[in-house]
DNA sequence: GCGTAGAGATAGAAATTCTAAGCCTGCAAA
DNA sequence: TTTGCAGGCTTAGAATTTCTATCTCTACGC
């Protein structure tokens, strides 16, 4: 029983850049850049023998065989990520670990985050930090911490500061941009900054 | 729509490992050694934060994750074939190239291969070589020849040739080894051999 | 006991993948 | 028309990942 398959790293690529019609939004999902997503969709094509994409100098269109593909690629990686889940609940579900740093943290309601509504569903552990490089680590999930970046290889969400406060970055792994944990924590920080603020 | 995925190569070695209960048995299959396999599949333990496998000093069990994971990943990898075949018949339908050194050649009835059932069916031309690294370019999808060797990353299925003569060697890069284009002419040179030799 | 089979660790080599530039094309606003 | 931009392509070299080669260790069978 040897499969033949295709690379599978590239199926990656061609996934997101088929949802998004688009290599650079591909890229930022994947949290690389414009140029490797191209690569891998050209690595994948030859792979295949046929064309996947119709290259226009403004976007993309997919081909016959791409419109076949995409669908059937999707399935694939949403059966892959419900059997993970199955036997490995925390790769999606672990409650965060929150670095945040001291001048957000003077922005907040004082009883915030305890008086959240339920966001000790999403995490685990606060800290105090503004250092980056405790994300590469896994030592935190994800850091709340006053405008900065660079951040080459890590997702940014910005979060308006009315007024004229400085803006707010959440900064994390790309994987952990939109999981559960993020969108909860991002949501509630906005809604209480727009509070103190207003 | 982010999927927060294990590395998908690592789910390769773990579907080969758990099919066969051993990394060397899947490594042979996947064309690395068996400490690429033990790697890929501790590497893919580590980012489930799940034991997939008990190593006993013999060999291997599933745990009852692993277990669980097995016929799901080998569905995904099924799926993802079908869907591959579907738009690209070429990367498991082609016909081969096939490379036979002369030494084989004149093993063989002089009619073959022409005279044979079906070969023509998955053979669309015969070149008379024993170079190897014509299988590593592309070149040729598998090559018949004397035993010689070693072939390193290629595949090898050793044809046993009764009385003196040396054993025949079939080489192909290992994704292709057990296709079906490889089985209809391994089986077809081993009747003939049998016959011209017996 | 002794030989062997198979898994684990590790250092260095090999291969893959990513980035960083610069290029090119067409749209759109001035 | 010109200028700015957005997005894809290409390429060299860097960074990372993966593989191999070697050696060690444990149990099994003779």
């Amino acid at each position: 029983m040897t499969y033949r398959l295709p690379a599978l790293n590239t199926l990656r690529a061609f996934e997101a850049a088929a949802r998004h019609l688009s290599f650079k939004t591909a890229a930022g999902e994947l949290g690389v850049t414009a140029g490797a997503v191209s690569q891998q969709v050209k690595k994948l094509e030859a792979s295949l023998g046929v064309p996947l994409f119709r290259r226009l100098p403004h976007g993309l269109l997919l081909t016959t065989a791409g419109e076949t593909y995409l669908p059937l690629i999707t399935k694939v990686f949403e059966d892959l990520t419900r059997a993970t889940e199955l036997i490995a609940p925390d790769i999606n579900g672990k409650k965060f670990t929150v670095g945040i740093c001291a001048t957000v943290k003077a922005m907040m309601p004082a009883a915030w985050p305890r008086h959240s509504d339920d966001l000790h569903h999403h995490v685990r552990d606060w800290i105090e930090t503004s250092n980056v490089a405790l994300l590469r680590d896994d030592q935190l999930d994800c850091l709340i911490r006053a405008a900065g970046g660079p951040y080459r290889d890590l997702a940014l969400v910005v979060i308006p500061v009315s007024s004229s406060a400085r803006n707010v970055h959440f900064v994390c792994r790309p994987g952990l941009a939109d999981c559960t944990q993020s969108k909860a924590i991002i949501q509630d920080l906005t809604r209480h900054l727009k509070q103190s603020h207003a």
